[in-house]
DNA sequence: ACAGTTTCCCGTAAATGC
DNA sequence: TGCATTTACGGGAAACTG
């Protein structure tokens, strides 16, 4: 009967933040007869702990400007606040984590019409509260999952005896995430290595793809978006690929053992016929923030015993030279402050030739992995038929 | 009678920022006779424009627990808000910025004492108030400029008519910033050399000066108080100091022409026997923070043509050799993320001997002042006797 | 002591006001 | 329209609290 959605942070919507401001909106989609009295509609927050709405909650709705007519109200301005109670009663709930708190607003409207009283009420689908942006890979985490494993609207308790996922359905969110952030989701193979990762368990999987999600959207969107980085590849993976390989050529992966971290490993032809394989320590935000990553690698250089210093970096996998591939996105940067001399920063790595640095060979770091909820799903089943499409239906993007 | 006093930014009292909590704490310098009854005092904003005090603001006085029996009260939280007024009346002021309107906490106590009613009440020094950290050096610059050049307890309207200060009250205060800041004060050539600079006029003296205290504090600290960096040279004097020096020998100093950089000038003596001067573009914040500016000056490079990667930075001025002078302060930082091959970004310049990058000859920026009040102060004057003690007394660090 | 959670607040970006 | 000022809020860190 109505239809509320819910933005707070972009791209992420079903999360509320307290203290910062959100927006919903409500559509009443049976057509009443002409009216001549005002709508009300007030919107509260469900009781079950302790927030409340900050700010004006009540309002008149409106025919929509530019649809069919319809009656609507958008709330914008709403803030969310922690009640405080006195005694140490904390509502309900305790023994879910607040990610997995599930919440929802209500909206609630009455009018009289031909001398009958009707109650019109909805509510939102179920939503996150936080207090911290560092909580939002949990918070996003939760809303997925829900969203993902049952249609039912409201059912607040969901996490109580949460659902499995199959690999299918969450590979079908998996790519749809990067796409909704970078443009560019991600493609067969990349899924099968992702895949592959959940098994291990340093830190929380959805901490670690935020994280990289986070990367590609400030750092990296025009490589990922030209498809240049591989990813989720693992240490034998890499090997396989790189191993017949022109000397030189290189992928790009992100880091498995640190959050938030890109890194590249080339391949290498010993004199002795031997084929080693370098992997760079990974690049993070603090960085890149001083040297985008497409100038990382056109600058890169080993230096080996202070001999001339050489970019290793030749071919991206397969083949394509790294000119032709990354060209457009260097930035020519010899800026022009008068009285200096331009001063850019270079990636280097120094290698001395008496071993002790050179990279071990097979030992890679763990991949990582969900708790939680999460700890199921090494069932992989083939393609549903869900798109998409109706992901972002569903979450109103 | 009571003795005001007020942080919230630390080390820049007299400053609050509207809502951020700030602090105040009023003593009674007189003792009272026994007293059994409660003294309460009650903390108001001054009338004279749009802010109020949002929290509770009234308290009861308590003996001081540490010293001699006085009687005080401190405010925690207090925090000040903005007062919107429905028609356009903005209080009174509006000639001036907001960072030179004074403002004034009041506090005001009411006690009967054998059958005397008796009214106390004081206030603070000025207090100036802005919405955002972008305000904060305007409104230190209006602090410092008042408690240097008045005595008056309350005079809100100060900045009507701002009298101007001399070089050396001036001075004074400015090292008295840097040694509050940093450590380490400034030297005699080095206020002079500030001096100098006052003359110019792109952006605020005091934004500038700001900027650079910030940078002393993120990323100088060591280097400031080792001494290290001279700092505010002009370019003359700088040719001067290095013409006879050996070459490699160089000088740190900051940007004159951007806010919060850091370079350094080393000379060179060609083959013909000429000397030259080099500049490298200032060294900001971002870059600071990826890479520790001892740690620049250690890996430093110049490229000439694609010839072999030389630090031209040999001595510090006038001939500390430079591993002695940094060696300490490097960061020995070949990571031992094991997997990866360690990686630095190291500053490089590159330089084509085809002139056209080459560093022009004298055309120095313009050194930097500041406008608004501060359009004054050429007269040189000698040494007053003010102390920075009495500074710190004075603004009650 | 500690982990999960919230609060605090700088600093950048955007919005607002004049 | 542009500048001065305020608001918004992400993000790192400190404070809180069972």
């Amino acid at each position: 009967e109505k239809q509320p959605c819910m933005p707070t942070h972009p791209q992420k919507p079903l999360i509320i933040k307290t203290g910062v401001q959100f927006t919903t909106k409500v559509r009443l989609l049976v057509k009443l007869p002409e009216v001549d009295y005002q709508l009300k509609v007030k919107t509260t927050f469900d009781k079950s702990r302790q927030f409340f709405i900050l700010t004006n909650n009540t309002k008149v709705m409106d025919i929509e400007d530019y649809s069919n007519g319809c009656l609507s109200v958008e709330f914008r301005h709403l803030q969310l606040k922690e009640k405080k109670y006195i005694n140490g009663t904390k509502g309900n709930e305790g023994l879910l984590s607040v990610t997995e708190e599930l919440h929802s607003l209500s909206f609630e409207a009455c009018f009289t019409v031909q001398g009958l009283t009707i109650d019109l009420e909805t509510c939102s689908l179920p939503l996150v509260v936080i207090s911290n942006v560092s909580q939002l890979p949990g918070g996003w985490a939760s809303v997925m999952w829900y969203n993902l494993l049952t249609d039912e609207p409201r059912n607040l308790a969901f996490f109580g005896n949460p659902p499995r996922a199959t690999w299918s359905q969450l590979s079908e969110v998996l790519s749809w995430q990067f796409s909704t952030f970078a443009g560019q989701g991600l493609n067969k193979e990349q899924l099968t290595m992702l895949g592959e990762k959940l098994l291990g368990k340093p830190f929380s999987f959805w901490m670690w793809l935020d994280s990289i999600l986070e990367l590609i959207k400030k750092h990296l969107l025009p490589v990922w978006n030209e498809n240049y980085i591989m990813g989720f590849v693992s240490k034998e993976m890499e090997r396989t690929l790189l191993k017949d390989r022109e000397p030189g050529t290189f992928l790009l992966r992100f880091s498995e053992s640190h959050l938030g971290g890109i890194t590249f490993t080339w391949v290498e032809h010993k004199d002795n016929g031997d084929v080693k394989f370098n992997s760079v320590e990974p690049y993070t935000k603090n960085r890149l923030s001083a040297l985008p990553f497409a100038d990382i690698i056109r600058d890169y250089k080993v230096i080996s015993d202070g001999v001339v210093p050489e970019n290793p970096l030749k071919f991206l996998y397969p083949d394509i030279p790294k000119d032709e591939a990354f060209g457009r996105l260097y930035n020519s940067q010899p800026s022009k402050v008068h009285p200096y001399i331009p001063s850019t920063l270079i990636p280097i790595s120094e290698l001395r030739s008496n071993s002790t640095s050179t990279p071990p060979s097979c030992q890679s770091p763990e991949p990582p992995m969900t708790p939680g909820e999460f700890d199921m799903l090494s069932e992989h089943l083939c393609f549903d038929i869900d798109t998409m499409a109706q992901w972002q239906e569903l979450l109103r993007l």
